[in-house]
DNA sequence: ATGTTCAGTTGAACGTGTTCAAAAACAGTA
DNA sequence: TACTGTTTTTGAACACGTTCAACTGAACAT
């Protein structure tokens, strides 16, 4: 029963905060209105919080776990392209409501040390749920890719995605319609080298991008 | 001699700032700390920076234009691979002792609203500043690049630039040699592209970055 | 000399994220 | 019921970046 309770004050205070932050943006939210609205003392939101960030972080990943069946539709498409682009579209769309402050999430995006970064180990189970989805997209719709680059390549696309989802955070056009635009034009380039990079001629430029890979990754 | 004085006391603090975000790190130096070590109230250092973030930004920029001569021995080079990987070379070099705190210009790079990104306006006259060195590199080796593409080369070798200072920034290999790795291997890459991109057979795939360049740039 | 002006300087005060010692509420046991 | 230990809750306190009303003193005018 105390579990209960404190599971209940725990979503109130995250939902105290996700609303503000929808009202008024990360920034202008502070932890004492957080706490305030929830009808809770100051220090309470850092029992279950680790801090403002935090707050983020796990709106992050429950969005990551809500969308999984939401993606299944997307991953309905035959070609490859198709999926890209329907993932894509779906997370657009999801996010929405909460697109002002996510650049929260990506103010410290390039800062891996930052725990908000996708590539910190934080974030870590979070980044690779989603891995899962292209690994998916990958399979299922059976696109040919050289041996030595299979292993690397859902992560790549999963790259690809985050900087997409960078420039659509901070896409000032109507109805990010920008946005739309570079995923349009983009996918079809991306896919278009993945099957490029087949042809045997080309094993040599296939190394390099591995021998890249392999130092980003230290 | 108002003047001068007054030149002194913002170069004491703006020397004190650095001294210290070199011994402690960026966030570890108050702005109290500063003042005091520059002995001086803490609201001076107002007076003459608008922000902590703006003592950084304005290194930066002294930083650059420090740099204009250094890069001259880098600007001799026959070849542009050669040129490209001396002058990332040269910059390793100089923003060595500072490599620590200036993840503080990196912190913020991702979100273009931030003064202190690269992509933002307050930093637009360092950035062309910057391009500038791109610009001749490519001018003075005579590289051939199609006529679509020329106007925008040198941008998009300044961008590739921020990724690899980016990737610098956060290297914890010893002496950064995967830094190091990662700019023998992929200027290599980027010299290959920029020559391949004038057959003629590749038009459409010139028109498809161009096309993103131009959405990239809004 | 005296007064005026204003760049230069001060330090207290504000609002922020965060911490922490203490209090309160609860669960279990006697 | 009373005692004990744990979990939950409180609100004051801390250090920070930043602002601001007030003060100082050199340069200049009268």
């Amino acid at each position: 029963m105390r579990q209960q309770r404190s599971a209940e004050t725990r979503v109130k205070i995250l939902e105290a905060a996700l609303d503000l932050f929808r009202e008024r943006g990360f920034p202008e939210s502070t932890m004492r209105e957080i706490a305030a609205r929830s009808g809770v003392a100051t220090g309470l939101a850092y029992y279950y919080f680790a801090s403002k960030d935090a707050i983020v972080l796990e709106y992050y990943q429950r969005a990551l776990e809500d969308l999984g069946p939401l993606l299944e539709p997307a991953q309905q498409h035959k070609k490859v392209e198709d999926r890209l682009n329907a993932i894509l579209e779906a997370k657009f769309q999801y996010f929405e409501p909460n697109r002002r402050f996510l650049g929260a999430l990506m103010s410290n995006a390039a800062d891996p040390a930052s725990p908000l970064s996708p590539f910190s180990e934080p974030s870590r189970p979070i980044r690779e749920f989603d891995f899962a989805q292209f690994q998916r997209a990958l399979d299922e719709t059976g696109v040919s890719i050289p041996k030595d680059l299979a292993p690397h390549m859902a992560k790549i696309l999963w790259m690809y995605q985050m900087g997409i989802l960078l420039f659509w955070i901070y896409d000032r056009s109507e109805n990010q319609s920008r946005s739309r635009q570079l995923v349009k034009r983009s996918v079809g380039m991306v896919v278009s080298l993945l099957k490029l990079s087949n042809l045997p001629l080309l094993k040599p430029a296939r190394k390099t991008v591995l021998d890249l890979v392999a130092i980003l990754e230290g």
